[in-house]
DNA sequence: AAGATACGTCAGCCTTGTTGACATTCCAAG
DNA sequence: CTTGGAATGTCAACAAGGCTGACGTATCTT
């Protein structure tokens, strides 16, 4: 018994072990959020500059449409965010040339500044994480991440992921 | 170039790989809410009431300080969260028996059939997540995750870990 | 008897989510 | 060409859930 097509185990697909990713994932969130959190502490910005920044930084020129989607907030709740940035001088909003009700996103040099300063923090951790469970681990990693996103989440993904920068 | 000690390459450890990591622990993290979110938002609960409830399950009996220790919040905001559940009669508060200061937790019945409806559909949203990536990712995933933790962090999860429930 | 610990509570603040209402801009149908 | 609907963005007000600070009350511990 507990065997499969594959002569492959199912234990691993216990209750148990079930319970265990599950927690493993509330409490590697934490640490994940952690350093860009400290940072930002300082700066009286939060999470959702953070995020704002990041994904400016990916994708420059992003309307906020297209980040209304990827950050699943509304967007008053993003405006606020994004208001704080454009003051700040970190983010740029330029009116669209063709559709001139879009905003096209850029980061300033400032805001370029503070957003490496955060994701070398983030990936510092991740960088140690992936050294210690080593390339197999992180590709089993990648996998179950990628198949616990939601569909819409998903799409996004996959259009970050291949993007040079 | 590209190798180790082991002969193993060491792309993995690239920028690029890590934004990637670091990219689908975002999305993912959305996934793991959804669903426990979905269920909550009808019931008038949030995320802190799940989380409360889903560490009183799992450690019965726990005392207020435990909880906050492992949620990593204050007290006051715990509270505001726990005098909701017991007031809703989900969550029952007894006196210690050789400490009298002390309160320890329990579920009632009302609190457990909460408690398992939540980790119901937060664990099938798992399942399909493992099974869809295997056992080999899933070992993987695991092992990326409890690396990523803070140290405290993962105290409370090694602790939490071979609890037979 | 004094100090430390565990817990609860009041008050007030901040971030970040939400709705609702409204202005502007664009586009397409009449 | 105009006009109405769709897309986009802004302002206002509210709620959840973090936070700090201050305080009160039991109860241990020394």
């Amino acid at each position: 018994m507990n065997d499969v097509a594959g002569g492959q185990s199912l234990l691993y697909l216990t209750d148990e072990q079930l319970r265990k990713g599950i927690e493993a994932m509330f409490f590697a969130y934490r640490g994940f959020t952690a350093d860009p959190d400290r940072i930002l502490e300082d700066k009286s910005y939060g999470r959702a500059h953070h995020r704002a920044v990041h994904f400016i930084h990916r994708s420059p020129g992003t309307t906020v449409n297209n980040l209304l989607s990827i950050l699943g907030v509304t967007k008053q709740s993003l405006n606020r965010v994004l208001r704080t940035l454009i003051e700040d001088g970190l983010v740029e909003s330029r009116v669209g040339k063709e559709d001139k009700r879009e905003r096209h996103l850029y980061l300033t040099e400032t805001g370029a500044a503070l957003e490496r300063e955060l994701s070398d923090a983030q990936r510092e951790r991740m960088r140690a994480a992936y050294r210690a469970a080593g390339p197999q681990a992180v590709a089993g990693f990648r996998q179950v991440l990628e198949a616990m996103m939601d569909v819409e989440m998903r799409r996004h993904y996959e259009a970050l992921k291949d993007k040079t920068t």
